[in-house]
RNA sequence: GGGGUUAUAGCUCAGCUGGUUAGAGCGCUACGUUGACAUCGUAGAGGUCGUUGGUUCGAUUCCAACUAAUCCCACCA
């Protein structure tokens, strides 16, 4: 039976049997709580157990229905599509930092009165799924053509089904605020209905077309690529330097090859036309080695007469340089191995060798013909697969291309224009040099895990039909038609995500609402391969652009800097960190200390100080829960603030502004750091601190003020932290005092004119500075922290109020056993040291303790430091440029400085004399 | 070959449009269990902000060059 908790009063059904951490509520006007759990503040734990609250808060905001998104006119729209996971595995950090920034967005935006839609979904990933399920084949003894196709497509939406629900698992550990609803799948009908139709829809258009091209091909995976799939890899290899004779051996012409096994498709020779050393020759003809076909020597200015011996051979079907110039020099086509990386037919008494197999024996007989001139070891780049890593073989192949030029150039113009903006705006950069070189894409794969090419072909009389719906025949002469076999390139149809997810084809009113969406998050590797597509597809489709802003975060590495990679094993799985140190710290210590853009390292010492936050704050708001107990609470009574209590809600309100400036700049970093060195410094170490005097009182009237202003401090801070920690600050919202039913669906804090504070945050900054001071002293002076001491505080007169109230927070927090204040020096108790201030000069009698030579000391120190800093104001302010240039404020604020400094040094001096005459 | 980014305390990193006593976490030193928290508190040590020039009244911040690290693009056979 499931275990019940009240918040403020109510049962909150369902929440599961796990223990749940705050078992305790509030009596008073806040709670008519049930009598069994009452009385139970005593109880909370001393320190924070995530183990015990996110599962049960996530399923709860799930059955609430917070993270789901609706149509609402009265609202604006804010949306975010998420990158989709590939089906092939498991989240790694680089989704945990990249699902963490959006649910942040997120997050801030519902609370700030957005329609907020964060749309979650995967990506079917076409040839990565379907080589891990060809390699979990093979372990089974089984190949992809044994299942057939059928069989095939049912193994892999069976993956499919086991990794999206892994996934999406890992989402909701993370806390990710995804509305489960609209949950997508590139591969699901509307998606794919979309794909279909943006396919043909381009096709008559003539911006799709089918050809024979030089194309990237994998051996290994048995498919095209596209060029932006190809990684390039250094490797040591030769140039082999091999001799083409002349038909009656009257000249001869060397050329260098890093491939000699191609020799097989050679059609022609090449040179620069404004070679000399050639000249006489071209036209002419060689014969090929080995191989024995004739081929013409031509001129083309590719070749560089500089590079080796300035000759180069020709074989167009297999290097995409070369294919160029076989086009122009009307060059044949020569295609000597078949797709599996085998020498075909053509290869003679080399067919069915590998193609690396074929290149030793090659060698070989080429060295015995005597047609090898040399062997130069030679250093260079070799394409290869992104997804097997194996050497890319360039083919000629008839494959099909989006015609990619009249996409690009809109697509350039909307960054261009502005209308889309990167974060940081660097990477508009690497955008725009990738978008003008952009060659045509190659976008079938010879794969079967994919939507389907909507190709028809017709064998009776030749026919190419594409449609959206399959025609039952041939419409020109009723022949039998059959289906290209082949499929789409899976960044085909992630590049319709934006729009694809929201309905369309279907102008739906959730595509009207949410279209173009606000933010896309992703990592700096898909600028290419996804945030282009996107671009170039939402242009073409929507008539509009995708998103408006792309902010784009780094990789997370290993503690060492490395890649986090399987072949080195130093992956971190997210999933055990959150076990270990809950979620909220992971998203904390990912959005800290590191800057958009850059890439960051995983390291545990980070993850260790966010969990130590969490504490922190579930301790704060312990004790001021526990304060809070059996007292009357009302709102905020600005009669009675004091000194204190007006220093902190105007720290609070700047802090409002600030986070809420930098959130809306992306600068999430900032914001994070922000409110964690406000809840930990001003409102842990000091705030609580000089609360406590009141808080023990006896005066009830004093308590219920400092409580309203420590609940209402708390709450702000919560919200401001809700979109980083999510879990605790909805734990701890729901059990203070007067708060709503959620924190997720509360109001973003905003500045509240009622505390501005201005003089009084400035008068309380001088008390704090002063009691450090204090403390400074009493240690240096080896004061034993348990002595407590008299303490007399020499202010001016406008400080005389602030000074009297603040005397209980000058014994609790500067160990004075009592304060006195005046305002004028008269009666300086003897033996004792003086700290001087802003604020006060506070004179502490040590007695015994008292050793003047060290007090002279650390007197001549600090005034020789207030010396050096004068000279510096002096300095600047005596500068007739300063003077004529700064601007008015600048030299405002130094002159200020030098009167503190010299009102200081008056005092320092004076006590100087004094220690001096004892 | 082209381009980007980075260089700040022992380590990992912040530092917005030039004016700060240059910050945080971890680590280090010395104290300390006072009724939220030892996953803690107090105090402290530690930096000529990569080098050299330039712009400026003023540069860690802007510009240039250099050095080093790193990434991306191109792919000359």
């Amino acid at each position: 039976m499931p275990q019940q908790r009240w918040y403020h009063g109510q049962a909150l059904s369902s929440f599961d049997a796990k223990e749940p951490l705050i078992l305790f509520c509030r009596k008073g006007s806040f709670c008519n709580a049930k009598a069994q759990v009452t009385d139970m503040a005593k109880d909370m734990p001393k320190s924070y157990d995530h183990s015990t609250v996110e599962d049960r808060l996530y399923a709860h905001w799930e059955e609430k229905g917070y993270f789901h998104a609706e149509v609402n006119e009265n609202k604006p729209p804010y949306c975010i599509v998420i990158p989709p996971p590939n089906v092939t595995g498991q989240l790694h950090m680089g989704h945990a930092l990249d699902e963490t920034l959006q649910d942040i967005l997120i997050r801030y935006k519902r609370m700030s009165g957005y329609e907020t839609l964060w749309l979650p979904g995967t990506d079917h990933a076409s040839i990565a799924t379907e080589v891990k399920i060809v390699e979990q084949l093979k372990e089974e003894g089984k190949t992809k053509e044994s299942l057939g196709r059928e069989g095939f497509m049912e193994r892999a939406w069976e993956w499919k089904n086991k990794y999206s629900s892994r996934i999406v698992g890992q989402l909701k550990k993370l806390g990710a605020s995804c509305d489960w609803e609209r949950e997508r799948f590139t591969m699901d009908e509307g998606c794919s209905k979309a794909v279909i139709k943006v396919f043909a829809d381009l096709y008559r258009r003539g911006l799709i077309y089918r050809g024979d091209r030089i194309i990237n091909w994998c051996p290994v995976c048995k498919t095209a690529i596209s060029d932006a799939e190809v990684e390039f890899e250094e490797k040591k290899s030769n140039l082999w330097h091999v001799r083409y004779d002349a038909p009656d051996k009257s000249y001869s012409i060397v050329c260098a090859t890093t491939r000699p096994e191609t020799i097989l498709g050679d059609t022609g020779i090449a040179v620069n036309p404004e070679d000399e050393r050639y000249k006489d020759i071209v036209g002419k003809t060689v014969i090929v080695p080995i191989v024995g076909r004739e081929i013409p020597i031509v001129a083309d200015p590719y070749v560089e007469k500089d590079f080796g011996t300035g000759a180069v051979k020709i074989t167009p079907s297999h290097d995409p340089n070369d294919f160029e110039v076989g086009m122009r020099c009307d060059l044949p086509q020569l295609c000597v191995f078949t797709p599996d990386g085998h020498v075909n037919e053509l290869g003679g008494k080399y067919e069915g060798l590998t193609i690396s197999e074929c290149r030793k024996v090659f060698v070989a007989d080429l060295e015995a013909a005597g047609a090898l001139i040399k062997i130069e070891p030679y250093t260079h780049n070799v394409g290869t697969c992104y997804r097997c890593h194996s050497t890319i073989e360039p083919m000629v192949s008839k494959q099909w291309f989006v015609k990619i030029e009249p996409l690009a150039k809109p697509a350039l113009e909307a960054v261009r224009s502005g209308k889309i903006r990167f974060i940081p705006e660097m990477f508009d950069k690497t955008y725009y040099a990738w978008m003008e070189n952009i060659h045509d894409w190659c976008i079938s794969r010879q794969l079967w895990w994919g939507h389907r090419i909507p190709a028809y072909y017709c064998d009776a009389c030749g026919e190419t039909i594409v449609e959206e719906e399959a025609p039952a025949c041939c419409p020109h002469c009723g022949g039998v038609l059959r289906q290209d076999e082949d499929v789409l390139d899976t960044w085909f149809s992630s590049g319709m995500w934006p729009f694809s997810t929201l309905g369309w084809p279907e102008i739906t009113p959730e595509l009207k609402y949410f279209y173009p969406t606000s933010t896309l998050a992703t990592g700096r590797d898909l600028i290419f391969f996804w945030i282009a597509r996107m671009i170039m597809f939402g242009l073409y489709a929507m008539e509009d652009i995708p998103f408006e802003n792309i902010y784009i975060h780094g990789m997370v590495r290993d503690e060492l800097g490395r890649k986090m990679s399987k072949s080195l094993g130093n992956g971190i799985d997210p999933l055990e960190v959150i076990r270990d140190y809950g979620a909220d710290s992971l998203r904390f210590s990912l959005t800290t200390g590191t800057a958009a853009g850059s890439d960051m390292r995983y390291v545990k010492a980070k993850v260790e100080a966010a969990r130590n936050f969490c504490n922190k704050i579930y301790n704060a708001a312990r004790f001021v829960i526990m304060n809070a107990e059996d007292v009357e609470i009302g709102a905020i009574d600005m009669e009675k603030l004091d000194i204190t209590d007006k220093w902190i809600l105007s720290r609070t309100n700047n802090i409002v502004r600030e986070i809420t400036t930098n959130i809306d700049s992306f600068d999430l970093n900032l914001a994070a750091q922000k409110i964690y060195d406000f809840i930990w410094t001003e409102f842990c170490d000091w705030y609580i601190e000089m609360a406590k005097p009141r808080l023990y009182s006896d005066d009830a009237s004093a308590k219920s003020g400092v409580l309203s202003v420590l609940i209402h401090v708390l709450r702000t801070s919560l919200k401001l932290l809700h979109p980083f920690m999510p879990f605790i600050t909805e734990e701890l919202y729901l059990n203070l005092p007067g708060s709503d039913e959620t924190i997720m669906l509360s109001s973003w804090p905003v500045f509240d004119e009622r505390f501005e504070f201005d003089l009084e945050e400035g008068v309380c900054d001088g008390i704090i500075e002063l009691i450090r001071a204090i403390r400074n002293v009493r240690v240096e002076m080896n004061v034993p922290p348990s002595r407590r001491t008299a303490m007399l505080l020499v202010v001016s007169p406008e400080n005389a109020g602030f000074a009297k109230e603040a005397a209980a927070i000058f014994m609790k927090l500067a160990g004075a056993s009592s304060v006195d204040v005046v305002t004028s020096k008269e009666a300086i108790p003897e033996n004792a040291v003086s700290v001087v201030g802003k604020f006060a000069e506070a004179f502490i009698p040590l007695g015994e303790l008292i050793d003047i030579e060290k007090e002279l000391e650390r007197i001549n120190k600090e005034i020789a430091r207030l010396n050096s800093e004068v000279k510096r104001y002096e300095g600047k302010l005596n500068n007739p440029g300063f003077i004529g240039k700064a601007p008015e404020k600048v030299i405002e604020e130094e002159r200020a400085k030098l009167a503190s400094a010299n009102e200081m040094l008056l005092k320092l001096n004076a006590r100087l004399c004094e220690l001096k005459n004892m």
